[in-house]
DNA sequence: TAGATTGTTAATCGATTAACAATC
DNA sequence: TAGATTGTTAATCGATTAACAATC
């Protein structure tokens, strides 16, 4: 499991990169795609590209033609098990939880988000509508018995203010979710004593962009 | 510019990561704290953290002591050039790019959000209020003229809809701005004919973060 | 066939980890 | 002094790039 998560994260990115950009290119489904023509839209250097796939155990490509484009999506679409898919919940039901997840990604991704989780009282039992589906808010405090009704809940989608975010940030532990995405302006790790547990956290962290993007201004 | 890129994109994550971690850490700025104490809020070994101090040509530890926190402090913002910040657009004023820009981390790194742009006849001209600032909004089209009035402006955030994506970014990088976040559900990468201009694209892309956490689950 | 592109190995490059002398 | 921690070098590890035989 760690060794899957050492070996693997930058293989996971670079065919997510893959995948992402051959959907939405607007070639038909039967045509042939170098690696170079990937390349070419991705950024990603051809080498790489047929490294990535031999690594992964993908030989589906045909000599001097390139690659079937819907195999080759097929391919990483099970790699990356998307036809599985993830249960979500949204911690935060404000303006940011709330417009990422009326994202259109989810659905294209079996991403079903399963509810929201908050503390504002004039926001409890109430229900927030994507796509006709009414997903309910619930209080932070009920989150352990949601999710042992609705297990597995797969990630918990973080998007509270800063103040908030170790209180939930623990919550989300304790009711034994494996894989966060933590929105917030505070990054996270693994709670102290829990390091070696296979919780994933991913922090998506606004802060951490900025000072990369003010670093290159100089 | 290109091998600054290259060498340091690492090392900037990892001070950034200090760079928080000592921030919001309870110690007095006074007290000496060894690359031990760094790793352990951290999680980033003590080699590794001196490795990096040492890299950026900072020898500012005693032995047998550590690190004054206040002094490394000092370093690190020194380094990721927090002292002069930069002047940020949000393209986009709907809850993602409101919901972003109302956080309390902007005005603590010295970014100063400068506008919103949208297309919404409804939004244009009037203002959104943060922490007693009241930001104009435009539309998209007069980004030219703003940005040539008020250069330089270094960064833009995007925020609008997956369909609006390509659209917008292509107006920002006509308008010579060259830091983007994005936090649309597309990946973006330098436009074709401009791989080598020095435009910085940091993609916090919650799609890439959904498949990592999906393929962790498996 | 000739040309193009894969699959795969080998070479290079870079980043992390380990180790330890210096020294406060 | 003895113990602890740095700064720095060397060793290891892993990832990317280059190259090319196989072959359609």
């Amino acid at each position: 499991m760690i060794k899957k998560n050492k070996i693997n994260q930058r293989v996971i990115r670079r065919i997510s990169y893959y995948y992402e950009a051959l959907l939405k290119d607007s070639l038909p489904e039967d045509v042939y795609i170098s690696s170079a023509k990937i390349e070419a839209i991705t950024g990603i250097s051809n080498n790489q590209i047929r490294q990535d796939l031999f690594y992964l155990g993908l030989s589906i490509g045909k000599q001097k033609k390139g690659y079937i484009k819907g195999d080759m999506i097929r391919e990483l679409k099970g790699i990356l098990n998307i036809h599985k898919g993830a249960d979500l919940i949204v911690i935060g039901a404000g303006k940011l939880g709330r417009a990422l997840a009326s994202y259109k990604i989810f659905s294209a991704r079996n991403i079903r988000i399963k509810a929201f989780f908050d503390i504002k009282d004039e926001l409890i039992g109430k229900e927030y509508q994507i796509d006709n589906t009414h997903i309910p808010i619930y209080h932070i405090d009920d989150i352990d018995e949601f999710v042992s009704k609705n297990s597995p809940i797969d990630v918990a989608l973080l998007t509270v203010s800063e103040d908030a975010t170790d209180m939930v940030f623990e919550k989300v532990v304790a009711a034994g979710i494996k894989g966060v995405v933590n929105y917030t302006p505070r990054i996270l790790q693994k709670p102290p004593g829990k390091e070696n547990e296979d919780i994933k956290i991913i922090n998506d962290c606004l802060a951490i962009s900025l000072y990369h993007i003010i670093y290159q201004l100089y």
